[in-house]
This record gives structure tokens, C-alpha cells and sequence, in this order.
DNA sequence: CATTTGTTTTGAACATGTTCAGTTCCATCC
DNA sequence: GGATGGAACTGAACATGTTCAAAACAAATG
């Protein structure tokens, strides 16, 4: 069969991507073993290997499937939304809806940003670094004259300190001659915080706050 | 010994975390082998894991031992910058400054948030897929009567397809019934970005033009 | 049918993070 | 000084992702 189509194959990597994804769903992708897949597909790991290039690369095509997926669906949504919101809404909300049942597979995946990873940033694990370095911001704040909202001004230390992570994320990232475009995001994005600081206190910003509050206490837990 | 201080283990340690950090600033973090490390550290492999309990816990270390360095000139910078901007400045400035030298040795490790990292959202591998999903942001502006700043519009699909990932990323990570947090910070943070808009356009907000298109072409490109 | 050629499949071998049952070392105690 | 017990250290063994030379298979060809 050298150039007919390939049913036979294309049954077998079909079988091998379910069988994986199964395996992911129900033991966690860093616990799920190539041999196990392998074996529940009633193949061989080098097959799998043949099929996909490395572990990762079953993710890859579960990714691809998805979007697939999902095609038309989002073709009806963005053809009957009214409004820029509701596009919004639809767009964003049906991805949740699809990935929904795979939830904790993508969690698997996200590795250090992932909360529970020991080495994130956001882990138990990092707690003390990272109050520590919240508490120098604090007392940025603290030592300055500015004034925010009372809803929103106990997580402003830990919201800069989020700044600053994403900053550092960019950065380990850029390739940038010297990294001058971190340079160029933290002086440009430094001066839109400032300014924007000053017009905190506007009253035209009135509706932003209680949003805002509401999410920096869900998110963070009471004050 | 069972009491008194213990300078020799210490040496020891500090010997392969020393040597540790070189090997992997050499070879990178994924590279580099226990095995040579602690072959380098001229010790075998179990004395290392004796006083690391993994590869990633010498990282860790590492990061321990940078914010125990930082510490005093973090205070320096607290106690002599006049203001907020400088204290923010000299706080993000000198972290920047301290890990430069390693910054190779930290991008290994962001894995999954790395562009160069195939399973990373910003990958060239995952390109196509990222390009189609954006390509449907960029319909659902089209379609709507959204209106922004020549310098802005040309880069809004992108970002809110940066939006979108932030929220998936939060969403993997969320542990409350039901996703409820993610829905709030779906909700809460649209809201805030469709009041945006309509502020956007006010003469007030001008002053955030000008920063803004030159990070996004600075970060993204010519439009 | 026998041969050839390209595809699919196999499973042993390899590399590397990690574990663990020992072994060595050394300060203390008798 | 010798015995003891805990700390420091060893290296073989294990688990798992990945590779690869060889085998099995299938379709076309003579």
C-alpha cells in the first residue's frame, strides 16, 4: 500500500492518541509510563514512538484534535454573537466547555506555573521566598504617598509582585540584544502603572473598583 | 559530632551546589546530569541527593541563596529612593541586575511558559494552532464596532488571545468548586476591559498611547 | 509464485533521575 | 584505647523516556 490511502495505519495512531489520552485523564501525565500506553493499545513502545515523537507529542496532538473540534462550533458562535462581548463570551467560554472534561490533564502540563509544582513560584514550596519579596513591596507602598481604593490597596503588594514575576518571565525568555526589550516593557509598563495610579483616584475609574475589589478578594481571600 | 556546628558537611554541600550552578550554567539546566555533577563535585551520586532531595532542589537552593544575597542591598534600596517609582525601580532593577548572569540557567526552567520549549503556548511548533485562534479574535473584533488607537489595534487580537491564555492558565491551577474563581476572573476582568474600551477613547487616556504602541511594536513587531 | 521495496512493528539497549541497603568516618563515652 | 551510634557517603539497582537495528508485513512487480 504505497500510495492508496493508509486506514490501517492511521486505526493504529487513532487507537494509540485515545488510549494515551485515557491513561493521562485517569493516572496525571508525569505518571502515566510510555510502556503502560503502549500496552494498553496492545502495541509495542517502539510503535508509539513511530507514531509520535516523544511523549509530549501525544499532548501535541490531543491540542490539535481539540481545536479541530471546536471549529465549527466557533465558526456559529462568532456568526451569531451581537456584540463584541458576547463573541467574548462565546469564544472563551466554549474553550473552557471543551477542555472541561480534560482539566486535569492541561493542569499536568502547565509544569512551573503550576501551583502545585514544587519549583513554581506560586508553590507552598516558594512561600517564603515569596512573602519575603512581597513584603519589600509593601513597604515600597508603605513608604510612599499612594493612595488606592480600600478594596483594592491590601493585594497591591502582591499584585507588583506579580508584575515583576511576569517581568522576569519575559525576560528569561528574551532574546533581545542586552534583553532591551524587557527594558523597554518594564520602563514602558512602569510609567502606564504610574500614570494610571494618578487617575486612580478619578471618579470617572468609580466602576473599576468594585469589580476589581471582588476579584482581588476572591482570588486572595479576605483581607 | 553530634552537636556542635558542622562546618565539613556544609563544604560539602556548598561544594555541590557550587559546582551544580556551573554545570548548568555551561550546559544548560535539562543537560546537565546528576551524574556529572557530582562527578565534578568529586563525591558519588547519592551524596548529592543526600543533601538535595532532587535536580530541582538545587535550584532551589539557588534561588534561597540569591534572595539571602539581595538582601542587603534590597534594603539599601528601600531606605534611600525618594519615592514609589524609584522604589520600584531599584527593587525589579536589582533583581534583573543579580540573576543576569544566570539568566540562561533560569530561562531552563520557566519549561512549558518557554517559547522554545515545543509544547509552549508560544512555541513555533504550536504556531499554527496559536495563528488560527487568534484569527478568530481578530473576527470578533472585526465584526464588532470596537475602536482603538492605529497604534493599538493592529496587536488587539493577539492580546486578547494573551488574555484568553492567562485565563486558562489561572483555570488549570483552580482548585474551587466548580472553577467558581475562574468564572469571577472571566466575568469581573471582562467587565473591566469593555468599561476600559469606552474609556479608551477619551482624550484623558492619551497619555497611554504613545508607551503602549511602542512595547507592542517593540514586542511584537512592525504591524 | 518469488522478489523487491517501502511501511509498520518489535523489543532489547541506552541515558538519566532517583532510591536504598550498605559502608566509612568520626566525635563521644566507658 | 576500644566500643558505639549517628552523620556522611558509596555505588549498584530501579523506573522511565527514547532510540534503533532488525523483523514482520503488505503491496506492487516481474
Amino acid at each position: 500500500m504505497t500510495r492508496a490511502a493508509i486506514p490501517k495505519s492511521e486505526a493504529t495512531r487513532a487507537r494509540i492518541l485515545d488510549v494515551a489520552l485515557g491513561v493521562f485523564r485517569e493516572r496525571g501525565f508525569a505518571q502515566a509510563t510510555m510502556r503502560e500506553i503502549a500496552a494498553a493499545a496492545g502495541v509495542a513502545v517502539g510503535a508509539a514512538y513511530y507514531y509520535f515523537d516523544s511523549k509530549d507529542a501525544l499532548v501535541m496532538a490531543f491540542y490539535q484534535q481539540a481545536q479541530d473540534e471546536m471549529a465549527t462550533e466557533v465558526e456559529r458562535i462568532l456568526s451569531s454573537a451581537r456584540n463584541f462581548e458576547e463573541r467574548l463570551r462565546g469564544l472563551i467560554g466554549h474553550k473552557f466547555a471543551h477542555f472541561g472534561p480534560n482539566r486535569a490533564l492541561m493542569g499536568a502540563l502547565s509544569a512551573h506555573v503550576d501551583p502545585r509544582h514544587p519549583l513554581s513560584p506560586f508553590s507552598r514550596e516558594t512561600a517564603p521566598i515569596r512573602d519575603r519579596d512581597i513584603a519589600y513591596f509593601a513597604r515600597a507602598i508603605a513608604d510612599s504617598k499612594i493612595k488606592l481604593a480600600p478594596t483594592i490597596q491590601p493585594y497591591f503588594p502582591r499584585l507588583l509582585w506579580l508584575y515583576q514575576m511576569g517581568l522576569m518571565l519575559f525576560w528569561v525568555c528574551d532574546d533581545s540584544p542586552s534583553q532591551a526589550r524587557t527594558q523597554l516593557l518594564f520602563d514602558r509598563t512602569l510609567q502606564m502603572l504610574l500614570f494610571t495610579l494618578k487617575l486612580a483616584s478619578l471618579p470617572l475609574l468609580r466602576p473599576l473598583y468594585r469589580p476589581a475589589g471582588e476579584l482581588l478578594r476572591s482570588i486572595y481571600g479576605e483581607p
